[in-house]
DNA sequence: GTCCAGGTGTTCC
DNA sequence: GGAACACATGGA
């Protein structure tokens, strides 16, 4: 399948940060070393580095064929402005989009987005990593790296999954969430669900349909979707969204919150999945709940107005 | 020691 | 139908 052959290439981006993509709480396995960022992407294990002239190193150890895997996971091909166009002309979004230019919405794989949030419930985003790289290394396939590399393992498919015990899956720490993770993996290799063919379902439709899974309600089902089956409209609601909304778009008084849910479903226009990535992200920025802002970007950072 | 974390399922009224 | 609570674990 994949020889046995180092690959590197260099993509020509218009403002991709890559920092704030890989790091805003969208995919848990991406880790920061020296310079670039390492993970495992469609069973490869890749280097990324954010080059002096704004273009995307990558490398790889394995033949990395023509690159369109990693095109696509990065979403090379959209044009952010365009996006960004569709963007009601809300001052709190406008400034959440200056604030996080090249913020980008990756395109992960169905599974391992849907298994990664089912274990997010009620963590903080550094433990969802831990939990993660947990059952990566106890359950994952190895991966090819880099000789003298510390070993990397890719995320367990469903079916290995399906195939453990519930306190295998326990002594990876993810708690209650465990027994969730197994039925929804269980399910998942039994169908009748077809994570693959979500995408070519109705946004509702397809949202139903995840939210038969044990524990995997509105919240996790957005996620999945706008994450990994290019629901680019659906809105994931979370702690973190509805305190924003609230602060910014109902400061005066708090809605509820049904009508902040179907607010939050409508008003943002049909990549609001993408505007709720940059709200979500420039919020953790503010409160200072991102690493890279306390090294070197403290400056920059408003405390209010 | 207390509070809270990219929620969901169950119970009780 | 909706509010209150349980659920594991660990960082802040």
């Amino acid at each position: 399948m994949t020889e046995s052959k180092p690959c590197s290439t260099v993509f020509d981006v218009d403002e991709y940060d890559l920092e704030a993509t890989l790091d805003s709480g969208q995919a848990f396995r991406w880790e920061r070393l020296g310079e670039g960022w390492e993970g495992i992407v469609g069973g490869r294990w890749v280097r990324l580095e954010a080059r002096r002239d704004g273009r995307i190193g990558a490398s790889t150890v394995v033949d990395a064929g023509d690159w369109g895997w990693l095109r696509n996971y990065l979403a090379l091909d959209v044009d952010p402005r365009v996006i960004a166009s569709t963007f009601p002309p809300d001052p709190p979004l406008l400034e959440a989009v200056r604030a996080c230019r090249g913020l980008r919405v990756l395109r992960q794989e169905p599974w391992e987005c849907l298994a990664s949030f089912i274990l997010s419930s009620t963590k903080q985003i550094v433990q969802i990593r831990q939990i993660v790289g947990e059952i990566c290394r106890r359950f994952g396939p190895r991966v090819k790296v880099p000789i003298g590399h510390p070993e990397a393992w890719g995320f367990p498919g469903a079916r290995v999954i399906a195939g453990l015990e519930e306190s295998g899956l326990r002594a990876c720490r993810m708690g209650f969430r465990a027994k969730y993770l197994l039925g929804s993996a269980r399910a998942v290799v039994a169908g009748p669900l077809d994570l693959e063919g979500l995408r070519n379902l109705p946004l509702g439709e397809a949202r139903e349909a995840l939210m038969e899974l044990p524990g995997v309600g509105p919240k996790i089902a957005d996620c999945a979707l706008l994450f990994s089956c290019g629901f680019d409209q659906a809105f994931p609601v979370d702690v973190w969204i509805l305190r924003t909304l609230r602060e910014l778009y109902f400061p005066r008084r708090d809605p509820g919150r049904d009508r902040l849910l179907d607010f939050a479903g409508k008003h943002f226009g049909p990549y609001g999945g993408h505007a709720q990535q940059y709200l979500f992200h420039h919020a953790r920025l503010r409160a200072g709940r991102v690493a890279s802002v306390r090294g070197d970007g403290a400056g920059s950072v408003r405390d209010g107005d």
